[in-house]
DNA sequence: AATGTTACATACACGCGTGCATGTATTTGC
DNA sequence: GCAAATACATGCACGCGTGTATGTAACATT
């Protein structure tokens, strides 16, 4: 009889499978249960590990956080390229879509969680500071020339990008809070942003 | 020597003061610490009782969530009456100035908390219902007429008036989970929001 | 093939939060 | 003023989560 596929794993694939498993069970977690009810205990149960392999793979639960939070932000990036099939995005309107294809997850309540938690615990913000703060790095107008170059670096337009930023944060709030999912109302204000947008047609850069 | 005034209080004056700091505590608690670790223990501690007090007067955290929830909508309308002298708001640019002081106080991160928590754990998710819900039909332009009146009925007034709701909500988030307070971006925001405003100085209705 | 190393599992002790079951002051009604 | 009710305070038992220490199996190195 064949020998079983899962045996004759290196280490290295062990650890990484392993932490994968973790960390999906992790956000899995974090978006059916909050922060607050994902404990070791509770990753383990949903990863069908013990806590002992938890504990060797990350050295505490901030760890598995921090890693998550990377996960997420890395797949966030993932998936916002699929929607591109080109190699770069090249227009506002299509970032914006992007932005909300990444936002519109379930997973992004995860992000929401993660946060939260952080505000709240000193220890956890000063572990996850550089994670969150590339993050919030991409959305920076500052901090991320490809958004000037998008949507323009004039006053109006750095003001307009940031009515789009706050407006998908709202709703990816409102759908980490709102059961269900699909929430109906977002497509309209995802069309009137876009209708919204200054000088939609013009492609030279006016500023 | 004087007796103290504090003595000599009626039940009723006890009770709603004890209520009163009891709920005041864990906003507190809420802002300053999230709602994982707002416990009875640290509740009480804040508000400077035991916790018989606390189970006294409700009957578990759950109830003095809701309690401090019916509070913070109560208050939330308070203030944001006190930004307008008038009887009644007239103005479509004004009630977004007072839909803003109301959510970016720092007391709407307790709000915050409490959304996330409910959505996390159902038995707290049936005990907050009819708050939250009554909270959600005073901004949702299908249950609040006044909403229609002061920005229209049309589909891209209500459109309009969902993108403005949705903002607030996106940049109350961010000041609940940035430290600092006081984001900057925010009045750009508002300000362009209001410029965008569909059909700003007529004053008929013209659905 | 033997030995060191890595990947996990198990078990224990501790802290913390909760609910309940009391106890003790105040108020209130009569 | 006296009994009943109310407003709190105190103490105990329990569950749950964490960190650590220790064991065992799987892999790597030579």
């Amino acid at each position: 009889m064949p020998r079983k596929v899962t045996k004759r794993r290196t280490q290295v694939q062990r650890t990484s499978s392993m932490r994968m498993r973790l960390i999906g069970a992790t956000i899995e977690s974090l978006v059916g249960r909050g922060y607050a009810h994902t404990t070791t205990v509770e990753v383990c149960r949903r990863a069908g590990v013990t806590r002992g392999a938890l504990l060797h793979h990350f050295e505490d639960l901030s760890a598995l956080f921090e890693a998550s939070l990377e996960w997420l932000y890395d797949d966030m990036g993932r998936s916002s390229a699929a929607d591109a099939p080109d190699a770069a995005t090249t227009d506002a309107r299509q970032f914006i879509e992007q932005m909300w294809s990444a936002v519109a997850r379930e997973d992004f309540k995860a992000v929401i969680e993660i946060w939260l938690a952080a505000r709240n615990d000193t220890a956890l913000a000063r572990r996850l500071q550089a994670a969150i703060s590339r993050l919030g790095a991409t959305v920076s107008p500052e901090l991320n020339p490809d958004i000037r170059r998008l949507f323009g670096g004039g006053a109006r337009a750095i003001s307009y990008f940031l009515l789009v930023r706050e407006t998908m944060i709202g709703m990816a709030l409102g759908r980490a809070v709102t059961p269900g999912g699909e929430l109906g109302h977002e497509r309209r204000v995802l069309d009137l942003l876009a209708a919204l947008a200054p000088s939609p047609k013009v492609s030279r850069s006016s500023v």
